[in-house]
DNA sequence: TACTTTCGGGG
DNA sequence: GTGTACGAAAGTA
């Protein structure tokens, strides 16, 4: 029969391990194929017989010894070299075998099951074929299996998925976090991807409640908390998910149940597998929940690998995403509801089940497991491990099974001894990056600036000069090979064809294949799973130059990593001499990219000619330049920052939008105003190349500030209270606020954990003490410090926009923050019309102006019209003095 | 300007 | 489970 690998772990039975692997038909029924006579082992190298003499006293857990011959993994080698194998009886005891040994070893630090893997050559979510031999087991819940032969089968399908997602809620004390040891879960709420007893959501109550007739059907009210827990592990048992899901589950939720079932004296086997636990490990913050049989995915988690917000609460998200919003309750009145009438607790209901249902919606409407299961297919992990691990244990799962096929050993992972030494030879003799050409800055308009990319750079060069820690040559060997830039020498690919060229060619053709297939599927389920495949293989393709320079790595080289770097160094040079050489002007380059300006104002001609360009350029080996896209303007800013008005043809038809890069507008603590008013300035400045509109919108902005005019919601900062508000040691504004809230009403004031927001209003204390709460503003008219808001929020990052566009950056960023940009609005002369009372002067061509407060002097008009102390201004000039009104 | 420390999400 | 592991932004030297 044809199964998907969705899971698996092993277990010992009689003093034998047996691997179990959980799997799914094509119908989606769930199977576990037992996999017994397989024995794990690892390698050692060094004298044999001292060896065998030090594994004597193991002589218990070791099956076998064996004389092998196999390549060592650094450095070419002509030879294999004899190592012992050395096969064992359980898994779990190889790290003390590995320890005791004051030999190098190899492989003793592979979990089982990938070790199993490797041998078998197969993956998670691959498909494999096994009779049906089907046998009685009470250790798992599914159907059991029992295979010798496991053969791999190729195909793109994928099984269907059940997906449960869940929420809790606790009783919450108003002044802390809900604590498993000291609060009980209230609530369970429950939503199904395929409906459960005709139901697609579910709450358990774990009281009685007078329910709402529409509750009646989907929620379940028991007498306690230990029966809601035993009822939800009911329906775990019937509904039988494969993908647990919820919002920060990981984190909150699953540590949480499982705290009150031990608490409780609930057996917690939640799996597939009914002799294991579920499993919450917790280190520092960060904590991961392991099913057996199953699989959990945080839909939090999730999207903020996979989405850029400001804000990741669960509202925001939703909202954003699904455009459906939580159920408005503040957790403050969550114990004042669960102890209150029914009809509030009807609500409350509606509002647990909201929760889980909008997690299960994230994951299913917006398909967010495509990825993570295209990931595990192609790196060969299994689907749990691809989301919740980075990188590394996708390269080095890839890395090991062809390191195994070639007979070469796979290292192990540096010990933390190891790593150090690795940080200080590394500080010593840099790893160095790509080069950053030095921009043109300023604005550019005159013309299109062609961007020109290597496609897939590293990668590319890894191919090309045939790099690999298994083919770096010592200085002694002399065999035909390529000279790096760096002197480093790599032997030729006809002698010995290194790991990491052959598994990144393998990588790159299937996705230009798969991308193939992708433009002419027309079933949009199916694209969007081969979009997901060619992503992930890109993905994979491209980690593998970071995993050689990457401390931890097992196949760390830094030689390899520093010469990848230096051919590309070295191409970008290069190319950038062609291109000025052929007459174009190269502004800008960054790793893998040139941007030349060509002096036409036409969108096809530049076309043209970026096609030209790129078709002219004579590379080596597997290297391409690509054009990709062309910008009508260019702001750039410093390396790596800089905005641009971009234009891309795709399938004859040209998509502009506006890129930035390295520019902050997205901010978590900018008030909005910010990310408004920049996004608007640069708008108008690539757009419509009008830097004085720019500035007058700047002015209008300033004007408005000072006017009062802004929406208090556009200036509010949020921030987080961690901990107990007298614990803060230096002044924070909205710590300061909390301060002041407690001090106004004590029962409401804000808590360790929660967010406050904030605007900072006018006043002669500091400004830690001037933050306010948006509410008590406008109820009690309050004047809000505009000054501080253009001078310590708007202006910073617009000076930096500004000042390369021709303000003068020096004076710009002198701490008089005198008034350039008012310069550039009104060049020539200029009248203000002041006027002193009680009879009107016109100063036509003021000297300076004055603060009426402070009596400071300013030779031109600070931007924000007032002296920085938020003192009025007098203009003087020809012996008059006069009130500053309106500048023209 | 570079480095160290903090905080997210959940109730 | 032959496991040990985040990342961005704020604050500070």
């Amino acid at each position: 029969m044809k199964l998907q690998i969705f899971d698996a772990d092993y277990t010992m039975l009689n003093d034998k391990p047996v691997v179990r692997v959980f799997c799914k038909d094509e119908s989606g029924k769930t199977f576990c194929v037992f996999c017994k006579d397989y024995m794990p082992y690892f390698y050692a190298l060094g004298d044999q017989e001292k060896i065998r003499q030090q594994l004597k006293k193991f002589e218990g857990e070791i099956r076998k010894i064996e004389t092998v011959k196999r390549f060592l993994p650094v450095g070419y080698q002509k030879e294999k070299t004899e190592v012992l194998k050395i096969t064992t009886k359980n898994p779990s005891k190889v790290p003390d075998l590995r320890d005791s040994l004051d030999c190098r070893t190899f492989e003793a630090d592979i979990l089982f099951k990938y070790r199993f893997f490797a041998d078998k050559n197969i993956g998670g979510m691959g498909w494999i074929e096994v009779e049906d031999k089907f046998v009685n087991t009470t250790t798992v819940s599914c159907k059991g299996l029992e295979t010798k032969k496991i053969k791999s089968i190729v195909s793109d399908k994928n099984a269907p998925l059940k997906t449960m997602a869940l929420d809790i809620e606790t009783e919450t004390p108003t002044d802390r976090l809900p604590e498993t040891g000291k609060d009980a879960i209230t609530m369970l709420s429950l939503a199904f991807s395929k409906s459960y007893m005709g139901q697609k959501d579910m709450v358990i109550v774990s009281k009685h409640v007078r329910l709402r007739e529409d509750q009646k059907k989907n929620t379940i009210c028991v007498e306690s908390e230990k029966k809601m827990l035993e009822k939800f592990k009911d329906i775990i048992d019937q509904y039988d998910p494969d993908v647990i899901t919820g919002y920060n589950i990981e984190n909150f939720d699953f540590p949480f149940i499982v705290g009150r079932m031990e608490k409780l004296g609930i057996k917690r086997d939640l799996g597939r597998a009914k002799d294991k636990s579920v499993f919450c490990s917790k280190y520092g913050p960060r904590s991961t929940t392991r099913i057996t049989g199953r699989v959990v995915a945080d839909s939090y988690q999730i999207i903020k690998r996979d989405f850029s917000f400001k804000s990741y609460k669960l509202d925001a998200v939703a909202e954003k995403l699904l455009g459906k919003k939580k159920i408005d309750i503040s957790y403050r009145d969550f114990n004042k509801i669960w102890n209150g009438k029914a009809e509030e607790l009807q609500k409350f209901i509606d509002y647990s089940r909201r929760d889980s249902v909008l997690a299960l919606d994230l994951i299913e409407k917006k398909n967010l497991m495509d990825k993570y299961v295209a990931l595990s297919k192609v790196s060969g992990i299994l689907f749990q491990d691809a989301l919740n691990g980075g990188e590394t244990i996708r390269i080095e799962n890839v890395l090991l099974k062809e390191f195994n096929k070639k007979d070469v050993l796979f290292p192990l992972k540096p010990s933390d001894r190891e790593i150090m030494e690795r940080a200080k030879k590394r500080k010593k003799s840099e790893l160095k990056g790509g080069l950053v050409l030095q921009p043109k800055a300023g604005l550019h308009t005159d013309g299109y600036i062609l961007v020109l990319d290597f496609k897939s750079l590293y990668p590319s060069i890894i191919r090309t000069y045939n790099i690999c820690p298994t083919t770096l040559l010592s200085d002694d060997i002399k065999v035909k090979c390529n000279l790096s830039p760096i002197k480093t020498r790599f032997v030729d690919s006809e002698i010995r064809p290194g790991i990491l060229p052959f598994v990144l060619e393998r990588l790159i053709k299937e996705r230009s294949v798969v991308k193939k297939r992708m433009h002419q599927e027309k079933d949009r389920d199916e694209k969007r799973l081969l979009y997901a495949k060619q992503w992930a293989l890109k993905i994979l393709a491209n980690a593998f130059y970071g995993y050689t320079g990457y401390l931890r790595a097992k196949t760390y080289v830094v030689e390899v990593a520093n010469t990848i770097t230096a051919f590309g160094r070295e191409l970008l040079q290069k190319t950038r001499e062609e291109i000025t050489n052929m007459g174009y002007e190269v502004i800008y380059g960054d790793t893998d990219s040139v941007f030349v300006k060509v002096k036409t104002k036409d969108l096809e001609n530049a076309y043209r000619k970026g096609n030209q360009i790129v078709s002219k350029i004579k590379l080596p080996g597997k290297l391409v330049l690509e054009f990709e896209k062309t910008f009508r303007s260019f702001l750039i800013l410093t390396k790596k920052r800089y905005a641009a008005w971009s234009f891309e043809k795709t399938n004859d038809e040209w998509t502009e939008k506006i890129e930035m890069k390295g520019i902050e507008t997205v901010r978590r603590d900018w008030p909005d105003i910010v990310t408004e008013t920049m996004n608007v300035v640069i708008n108008i400045i690539l757009k419509e190349g009008d830097v004085k509109k720019a500035i007058r919108y700047v002015q209008g902005e300033v004007d408005k500030l000072n006017a009062g005019e802004v929406d208090l919601k556009k200036l509010a900062v949020t921030k987080s209270i961690t901990k107990s508000v007298d614990r803060y040691e230096g002044m924070l504004p909205h710590i300061e606020l909390a301060k002041k809230l407690r001090k106004r009403s004590p029962s409401q004031a804000p808590v360790a954990g929660s967010r406050i927001s904030f605007v900072i209003i006018r006043g002669n204390q500091m400004l830690s003490k001037r933050a306010e709460d948006p509410e008590y503003i406008s109820e009690n008219k309050l004047k809000i410090d505009s000054c501080y808001y253009i001078d310590n929020q708007l202006l910073p990052p617009l000076e930096r926009i500004f000042s390369v566009i021709g303000v003068d950056k020096g004076e710009l960023l002198g701490k008089g923050r005198q008034c350039n940009l008012k310069d550039l609005l009104k060049p020539a002369k200029r009248n203000h019309k002041i006027e002193t009372p009680p009879e009107k002067i016109i100063i036509e061509s003021p000297e300076g102006f004055l603060c009426r407060e402070c009596k400071r002097n300013f030779r031109r008009i600070p931007l924000v019209g007032r002296c920085d102390c938020g003192g009025e201004l007098f203009a003087f000039g020809n012996g008059n003095m006069g009130k500053l009104i309106k500048i023209c």
